[in-house]
DNA sequence: GGGAAGGCCGCGC
DNA sequence: CGCGCGGCCTTCC
């Protein structure tokens, strides 16, 4: 087979080492489930978001999501990574977001939340093992 | 606690 | 098509 009909397949670059592949669709699936895998009153971070739903660094994605998904979702159990919403200082969303977490039982004091005591998945726990257990 | 830098990538202009 | 900006993160200072 001299001459393969194909001559010019993808290029395929993918010049950084992210996570093969996915279709939006997917991408956004998944990180719905993530989301929903959030146990009541705790809360996570959109970076573990990101790699609970197998999508390591793509925390803004989470976000982005969030911000325009019409998808039914616990959104407020995500916050960024000191503890806060990164909802607008002030705005009423970001006070819905903070009455629904302490409706929860999640403590927040002055804006934050202690993520060593709510965060999920737990801190410490290595990735390979969360992947086993999945809970807690 | 706070800034800067680099990463990641979808979306709108 | 290029560029800037996100409900962001990590690392380093």
């Amino acid at each position: 087979m001299a001459r393969a009909k194909k001559a010019k397949k993808k290029p395929a670059k993918r010049t950084s080492k992210r996570a093969p592949a996915a279709a939006p669709a997917d991408v956004e699936q998944q990180i719905i489930a993530a989301v929903r895998r959030i146990p009541r009153g705790r809360v996570s971070t959109y970076g573990d978001i990101a790699r609970v739903a197998g999508l390591p660094r793509r925390a803004r994605l989470v976000g982005t999501l969030l911000r325009q998904t019409s998808a039914k979702l616990p959104w407020y159990r995500v916050i960024n990574a000191s503890g806060r919403s990164s909802l607008p200082d002030g705005s009423d969303a970001q006070r819905r977001q903070c009455s629904l977490l302490e409706r929860e039982g999640v403590e927040v004091r002055r804006g934050r939340v202690d993520l060593s005591l709510y965060g999920w998945p737990a801190r410490d726990q290595p990735l390979d093992e969360l992947l086993w257990k999945l809970e807690d």
